[in-house]
DNA sequence: TGATTAGATAAGTAAAACTTATAGAATGCC
DNA sequence: GGCATTCTATAAGTTTTACTTATCTAATCA
């Protein structure tokens, strides 16, 4: 039994004719009629009786049109289940990120959404430390972290340039400067991040370098938790730009550049190597990368997506 | 795509491995490999990715996953209903009699449900001269007159012989004599039918050619009501012997026979010729023969089925 | 009865599916 | 790091299958 057997036994079945539903098909009756045997000897038996002026059902050839019916049927919806992967009108993608980095893909997966609303987008919030072992264990498709993983099943693509900045709270006596020196800071109380990170290690290892003392007295677990308390006026902080930048904006911070901290910290998106992505993750990459290159759109959609503090508190 | 594909990429999806399908598939590797590359160019895209210890499914070929095991399963399906349509364990018939023969039927549908309880049996009550039409049509699969029909389309084999006999109420003048000749009941009131049929009209012929008088002052609808009447007193009958045999028994009706009336009344169960019998209607029409083959079986069943005075209504 | 129509059968051809043999890429082992 | 091993792809040849044309048989219809 096979479908093309199944597609020539319905069409007989419809015309009721061996040779109206060989023209039907664009074949010879003689195709059709061997066709119809050697379905009837898969079955076992004949489906159908031939009249001398119409072919009709057996019962066993009733009980094969149901089945063929629906057989075929299957067989459409698979083309057009192919046709919406193709179309992106059906798929899933997966991807974890730590709460500093999901503030920024925000844009891109808004974007996605829009363009292809049936998508199920799953967004997992994970730590970075964890983001490479989920995906290499196909537990998430896609992952964005702040490095590149050593792994070397697993690939990664920049998709956002960002870079640690020096704040401050509006009332700071550096707050009207726009820039300066390391060693104007070594006086001031740092919030840090309570999470070992590589990022710390290396400010720390900056000041040590300028011989700036770094008074690192308040650790704090969670990026949003250290802005509030810069904002309270209990300290001033180093953080990845793009977790302050709404609060900048409205003047609830205050940026102020120090001439020695150039500390990129830029974001990767990663993936199996050896796993083809899916139609919508490839989407997503490529959003994420488009939106890399164009970032003044990702700002104004950003800000058009309210709850300015989602996100920002573990590396 | 075809059904073998689908097979060879279940047993891949299951292996997770092009050689180890082929293995268990009976095949070489390459015709797996080149299996599932007409199945991608079926769908328009991998349904694979090949990795280097093990093949995935990919988005796509998750999708197809899915299907390709409700196609199969209904593949499966048809082989288990074809199995049952032989087995008798499915099937369906549609049998058309009057309400005179129901009766004589029934030890034999007792049976084809007690052997085949899976079995779907609809008995339609048909006025005689209807059946065949009805056959015809294609509205049952087979009919039970006590004719052979003219039309050559439909065939005839005998179920049953009976034969009309005479009937007294028990106190009649006539009831205790076994035999009478017809001149012995020239005075008698006869309940007759008053359904046209060849039988009534074969009576009335048979009483002229003895040049007997038949008094037919009561005409009645059903043979279920003449019995009644007959019961009461009113009058005397010629019946079907199968429609009274139960009342008989019982000393509730006396046959007595008529030297001169020998009017077989068999029953022929009908069928179009061009349509191959269903397995069920083939087994009915087996037991239905077989039946005939042991009347003394099937009087014993008949009793055991209650109810005797259903049917024998119209001719 | 002859013409017509439907399906089966036979023989030949084109296409497909499978085989063996071989090549290329990736992994794992020493 | 190189070599053996494993896995899939490719090539070439063979068998099998499906289709075509041509012909035959049975049944209907005028």
């Amino acid at each position: 039994m096979d479908l093309a057997q199944l597609e020539v036994f319905l069409t007989v079945a419809r015309e009721r004719s061996f040779s109206r539903a060989a023209e039907k098909l664009f074949r010879t009756q003689p195709a059709v009629s061997i066709a119809i045997r050697k379905l009837e000897e898969s079955v076992g038996q004949p489906v159908f009786v031939r009249g001398a002026r119409q072919a009709k059902l057996t019962d066993a050839g009733e009980l094969l049109h149901d089945y063929a019916e629906r057989m075929l049927n299957l067989r459409d919806e698979i083309r057009k289940g192919m046709e919406d992967l193709r179309g992106l009108r059906r798929g899933h993608v997966s991807l974890g990120v730590n709460e500093s980095s999901i503030h920024a893909l925000l844009p891109a997966l808004a974007r996605l959404r829009q363009l292809h609303p049936d998508l199920h987008i799953a967004v997992q919030r994970t730590y970075s430390r964890d983001v490479p072992r989920e995906v290499l264990n196909y537990r998430l498709d896609l992952g964005a972290v702040s490095f590149v993983p050593q792994e070397e099943q697993l690939s990664a693509v920049e998709i956002l340039r960002d870079e640690l900045t020096f704040v401050v709270y509006p009332g700071h006596p550096l707050a009207g400067r726009r820039s300066v020196d390391i060693s104007e800071v070594g006086g001031e109380v740092f919030v840090a991040h309570i999470v070992e990170s590589p990022f710390r290690w290396r400010v720390i290892q900056l000041f040590e370098k300028h011989r700036v003392p770094l008074r690192m007295e308040v650790e704090l677990p969670t990026i949003e938790s250290i802005k509030r308390f810069v904002q309270m006026g209990m300290g001033v902080a180093i953080v990845p730009r793009m977790c302050v930048r709404w609060e900048v904006e409205r003047g609830l911070l205050v940026e102020v550049k120090i001439q020695q901290l150039k500390m990129p910290r830029h974001l990767y998106l990663i993936s199996r190597r050896d796993t083809r992505l899916s139609h919508v993750a490839l989407a997503l990459v490529r959003l994420l990368r488009s939106a890399r290159a164009s970032p003044r759109e990702t700002d104004s959609q950003e800000r058009n997506l309210g709850a300015p503090s989602a996100g920002c508190t573990d590396p």
